[in-house]
DNA sequence: GGCCCGTGCCCAAGATCGTCGACCACGGCG
DNA sequence: CGCCGTGGTCGACGATCTTGGGCACGGGCC
């Protein structure tokens, strides 16, 4: 077996590329061609690490999102339990401009997930995800060992709605507003 | 000037074409082509009455926002406030078959907005009747001739997203548990 | 009644995209 | 030293939206 190349490194690598590409670009310019151009690659080299696009793409979010999970495990948990949670659940808000190109990308998925089957799996396991940190915030809110399931989805459901909102209205939505709606609804929870 | 053609009829004839295949074959099959092949034409005469196919998106999103309109404008008032708030806003929500395809198209263009402008002033439209709906059920529920902007932005920011999970994750959160997250939270705004 | 010309419409092509197949080069293994 | 599998490129295919050129029809004007 010859011109052994690392399969795993080579795909962080060109996810690396996918990323520069759309933090300068947007979006809109992630193609399978120009990423190709960006890594210094023939677009038919993709094919051998990523079989498709969405592929590409999925990949790309897995990584964001273990670097957003390893923010909210670095969290030094200081202060009292309800500055805590806004910390950690403004990790997963677009609030600055590099989140907010990743949760383009996001988007792009989630309106993919209609269709395609990797994007959709996919989608549910960031869904996971957001899930247990919100678990974690109305626990920690509450006091209570076993959080209330529909204040968790309740929680879940405003923290992508105001992602949706800071992404497809910045004017109307921007970071600090986003910062204020998710302390109110966190006053209301730990009220209860 | 010859062969005078009605062009709001014309493009209300696209549009009920479009909706027929989006209907039967979901959003996916909602291309320029399928579209012009359902309604009996070659694909260039659509260009006559949309000059892109944003453009065709966004005029059959805007009579589905009509409906809805229509439909929370019909409601009788019956009931308690409560109920009444409930009735309204549950017409935003995809809670059947229909609606899920009215937002998966919604989702497409969510997804479109973020390089076309045509979709992103529709969609700052479409919002704005969404927040409306919101102001009025705060208002309703509270008592107050004003609704608290705060509550307001806060239902709507969990309207959008209990629909964007009903539409991605239909077995996570399928019509009964959208219904019960929402009345739950329309209970915390009416203790308040 | 007959001729213009503008509207409506189609055909074909252009541009861009994701994907795929055929082909070449290199190098470890037998 | 030769085989063959892996890595890589090139070109093409099919689908998509969009656009330009051209044809036909028919209402208005003389």
């Amino acid at each position: 077996m010859p011109k052994i190349v690392d399969h795993g490194a080579r795909r962080a690598e060109l996810a690396r590329a996918m990323w520069r590409v759309v933090y300068r670009d947007g979006v809109g310019a992630a193609t399978v061609r120009s990423i190709a151009a960006e890594a210094g690659w023939s677009p038919s080299a993709l094919r051998h690490y990523f079989a498709t696009q969405t592929e590409l793409l999925v990949f790309a979010m897995e990584h964001v999102q273990a670097e957003a999970a390893e923010r909210i495990a670095a969290d030094d948990r200081t202060g009292g339990p309800r500055e805590v949670a806004q910390r950690i659940l403004e990790q997963l808000l677009p609030l600055d401009r590099q989140r907010v190109r990743e949760a383009e990308v996001w988007l792009l998925l989630a309106a993919r997930a209609q269709t395609d089957p990797a994007a959709r799996t996919r989608m549910a396991d960031a869904d996971d995800g957001i899930r247990r940190a919100a678990e974690f915030a109305v626990a920690l809110l509450t006091g209570q060992p076993a959080a209330d399931p529909e204040a968790v989805a309740r929680l879940h459901a405003l923290l992508d709605g105001l992602a949706l909102h800071a992404l497809l209205y910045p004017e109307r939505m921007p970071p600090a507003r986003a910062r204020e709606l998710l302390g109110a609804h966190l006053d209301t929870l730990v009220a209860s």
